[in-house]
DNA sequence: CTGAAAGCGCTTACAG
DNA sequence: CTGAAAGCGCTTACAG
């Protein structure tokens, strides 16, 4: 394959031994003698033998090769999980081929990561279409789904508990002595979105209190810039938005400050969802609900490789608790 | 490999022709009668068929796979790169495979991508040792330095003009009055960092002046803080502060204001470098230089595939234009 | 422990 | 255009 691409029958003919004995020292439970793995080595390290692992993939069946689809690279929370999830499966000897979701052709870039044999998927971005679902499993490609899942799919999925953190925000906010709070919604078909909205109502119902208004963001900054815009520009202005991540939050705050001319949390209260690191800086100091995103990249590595070496798919779904992190963008609630 | 793993063999079985038929039905260029095509085809449509791309690797000793070493995926820089990248790559044929810098062993990192049987690296991190550098050429693999270089070294490099942009800031700076300029530095034995400095010192010395101040940050949001609080806090306070990157210039200016208690730029200046999204984020709006993180991207690509294809490799360094980007961190120059 | 041999799923000359 | 055959670099029973 290379210019001078060494293989085992060169390392075996230096060592004088059966090109067997050397493979066997190479893998890891072979048996050879020390003295025949002593050769071995040191002929390899003369020649610069590197065992071929396409080769090796090829007669065991197994590539050791994780698919990991994303998008949004633009928002924090996918890089910092991006990096968690690499360094994880590289540690257990797996390695990452990435793809970027093409809007339009899923199909065609779940087709590729199964050509290449992969082990196993992760999709951070987007979901498995049913059909693709099927053919997944019937190669016996186990699938996880990371911050998302689709209610019926028989897929795999790993979550935070969007629905109880959103409404522990709404009691927050409540308790802070908000009465105008309006929601400002991300895609409206992802999970998240929706799990988010309907934990902030149920919230909202259980003081007794209804949502104030309503835009769409679709995940994007500029999108929740419009929905800002639209949503705090009319009177009766809310006196508190919860927007559905914190990508999109930021963009709100901005135009807050910048184009409304509103003090947060003074005039308006601002709180948002995923704590990634910029949540934290002082220039935006985001009162919002941490996604536990170690825990949940744990789970699924457990989930995803387990079923890769039991050889058998099948379907497991994670909670993660999430966990309300107050800093400076909402108002709080008076301690007394 | 997989539960049912249907093969060339099985589709030519049902097709009715010899499996040297269907791998050319399946091979771009293939020669095969219009009739066959339609049979194998149709054949393959009802199993299920997938050609598949290892085998393919192993025998066209083409894998069709680029290792990309990444860290740092905190500095939002890089997840743009990163996403610019894998499409940019996509689109010509190739997937990416990810590896995230291992601090320590280097080396067993590059002989892992070696062992995959990669036809190109991009090092998006860190730089090669010289002998890797070697270990990659002996076998015919192409690396490009994506922002970064060792000046001596015969591996290929893509980076931004660095002492330019950075000479351009300087006179910004001293345009704007600023008299007391400071630089925090990023990792010390980092190209970019290097140069940046260079090219400040000497834009500083065009106009006879030097720095008044210096600290190292490392490229690292703590790093910075710190960095900023020893350089800031003294005595002959600096007036403006050139930070090495944009990530730890954050940072910077969430010291200054939160713990300083200082206005920007009213007290002091900040400027940074890179551009990064969250650089035009209303809560920094931070003055900068540009890296142009599409045209290095599309420079990178080009320069690692026409090695691929031509299958040799050969040194190239592209150095593209950096661009000052005014915005509201810096005190302005009178326009008189 | 050791070696000869089969075989993973393909591509690619080579003859016809 | 088509098929039989060789071969990519390995792993893994199988005998010894």
């Amino acid at each position: 394959m290379n210019k001078h691409s060494v293989t085992s029958g060169d390392v075996a003919r230096l060592a004088n031994v059966s090109q067997s004995a050397v493979s066997r020292t190479f893998s890891p439970g072979g048996s050879v003698s020390e003295e025949t793995r002593a050769r071995v080595l040191e002929a390899a390290k003369t020649l610069g033998y590197r065992p071929n692992v396409i080769a090796r993939a090829m007669i065991s069946g197994r590539s050791r090769l994780i698919a990991i689809m994303v998008a949004y690279l633009d928002n924090q929370f996918y890089p910092v999980v991006l990096e968690q999830m690499s360094r994880a499966l590289q540690e257990r000897g797996y390695q990452v081929l990435l793809f970027m979701t093409d809007t339009g052709n899923q199909d065609q870039v779940v087709q590729k990561m199964l050509q290449y044999q992969v082990e196993g998927i992760v999709m951070a971005s987007a979901t498995l279409s049913s059909s693709l679902a099927r053919e997944c499993a019937d190669t016996g490609t186990p699938v996880v789904m990371f911050n998302r899942y689709v209610p019926s799919s028989p897929t795999s999925s790993v979550t935070s508990d969007n629905i109880e953190g959103a409404r522990q925000l709404a009691h927050f906010l409540i308790a802070g002595g908000h009465r105008r709070i309006a929601f400002i919604a991300g895609q409206e078909d992802s999970s998240t979105s929706r799990d988010r909205e309907a934990g902030f109502y149920k919230g909202l119902a259980e003081r007794g209190m209804t949502l104030a208004g309503r835009a769409v963001g679709g995940y994007s900054f500029e999108g929740a810039a419009a929905a800002a815009r639209g949503l705090l520009s009319g009177r009766d202005r809310p006196d508190a938005v919860f927007v559905a991540n914190d990508h999109m939050a930021f963009s709100v705050m901005d135009v807050v400050r910048g184009e409304l001319r509103l003090r947060i949390p003074e005039d308006i209260s601002i709180v948002g969802y995923d704590d990634v690191p910029e949540a934290g800086w002082a220039g935006y100091n985001l009162t919002t609900v941490s996604q536990p995103s170690a825990a949940m990249v744990d789970a699924t590595v457990t989930i995803l490789l387990d079923q890769v070496e039991q050889r058998e798919v099948s379907r497991r779904a994670a909670v993660l608790p999430a966990r309300l992190v107050v800093r400076g963008s909402a108002r709080m609630p008076k301690s007394d």
